[in-house]
Formats: structure tokens, sequence, C-alpha cells
DNA sequence: CCCTGATTCGC
DNA sequence: GCGAATCAGG
């Protein structure tokens, strides 16, 4: 068999594609390949989210004798295209109303500030899984993502706790995946190990 | 070259 | 149903 897929494991691909992570990210989260992510998301009938590109219906296979048969291609005759008519440098730009996303990545930063003593903890916290010999190139990068000062806005928490269970990256690995508590990655349990205090941090997780 | 997601098609 | 291969845009 190819892959599980899981009541879990589709859960945690629902849960992360909403939360606005790439398919690549989710892929790694889950060890399975972008590839997958795309076409399980395709399968489960989730899907729209930003993409880079808009691929013109393209059939592969132009079947190299029906290729007259289809025609009337509803091509428009280009309109006028208005030179970009460098405004005065009075010209104020336009606030868009809607600005959905912008370069694929890069979650919308809102919330995520509603507990600050959190960030800070997380900080000094303890790293919840122990860091097992990665491979290499991704995990590089995986490493490079996660030490960038101020990203990963992450989206709120869905609907299962994020806590890392097992190796990330190796088969048998999961997320905790219970009811979180509102507004926090974790169910009540892993957030007692996540945003623990400082001071009293030092002999818990394992 | 890196990334992104989208689609196709052999399995 | 699955996902590698491939495509296509940034």
């Amino acid at each position: 068999m190819a892959m599980e897929w899981t009541e879990e494991t589709i859960a945690r691909l629902r849960d992360l594609w909403q939360q606005g992570l790439s398919t690549a990210e989710i892929g790694r989260q889950l060890s399975v390949t972008k590839n997958a992510v795309v076409g399980k998301a395709h399968r489960l009938g989730l899907k729209p989210r930003p993409s880079p590109i808009r691929r013109a219906a393209r059939t592969v296979t132009p079947a190299p004798g029906a290729e007259a048969a289809v025609t009337a291609p509803p091509v428009q005759p280009a309109p006028p295209k208005a030179d970009v008519a460098p405004a005065p440098a009075v010209a104020p730009p336009q606030p868009e109303p809607a600005a959905p996303v912008a370069t694929a990545e890069a979650p919308r930063p809102d919330v995520t500030a509603t507990e600050p003593p959190v960030a800070a903890a997380r900080q000094e916290e303890t790293p919840p899984e122990p860091r097992a010999p990665r491979p290499s190139a991704r995990a590089t990068r995986a490493a490079a993502a996660a030490l960038r000062p101020v990203s990963e806005p992450r989206r709120r928490s869905s609907q299962s706790c994020c806590w890392p269970l097992g190796d990330p990256g190796t088969p048998g690995f999961h997320f905790c995946g219970a009811t979180p508590l509102p507004g926090k990655p974790y169910c009540a349990e892993h957030a007692q190990l996540a945003y623990v205090k400082l001071r009293d941090r030092r002999d818990n997780v394992a």
C-alpha cells in the first residue's frame, strides 16, 4: 500500500491545510510528499488555496489525429494594453479592500497576539520533540525556517492538538489530535507541557 | 535554483 | 485511491 490515510492523517491534513501551510510543509509533517498532499487534498475535495499558477487547460495527450476537431478557441483579441502609465509622484496606492494572501506562504498574520507570555515561554521552553539525526537538505531548510526570527504565524488551532508524537519525518510520527484548548494549538494535556513556566521547566519534559 | 500548487496517468 | 512525474508560475 502506498499510504494509510487514516482518519487521523486526513484530519491532520485538513487541519494543516486550513492553517494555510504549504503542501510541502504539510507533507513534511505528515511524512509524505507534497504530491501526495496535493493529490489527497484534491480527492478530499478541499482545495481552494492560492496557487501560483493558473495552468491553462492543457490536455497532455493532444491525440495526434483529433487536432483539428477541437477548435473554437474563444480567444479574444487582446484588448488595448494600456501601457503602464507611471502615475505621478503623487499617485497614492489604492488600498485594496480585499487582499487575501501574499506570496503563497505567509498565512494571515492576524490574531496570534493573544498570548504574549506564551510566546515568550515558548522560546525558552525545551522543544517537545527530541532531535533525531536528520537526513539533510530539507532538514536544513526546515531548520532554517524554524529559526527564522518572526514567522510561522500559524493559524490558530482548529480541531486537533498539534503536539508532535514520535519523530517527525519518520513513519509512525503523528500529532496528538485531541481537541485543543480554545485559541491554543494544543489540547489541555499538552498545553501544560508546552506552556510551562520557565522557572518550573527544568525537570519536566521527557 | 529555490519555491509554490495543479494535473495527468500508471499503478 | 494513490502519488511520482510533470507542468507552470514566482
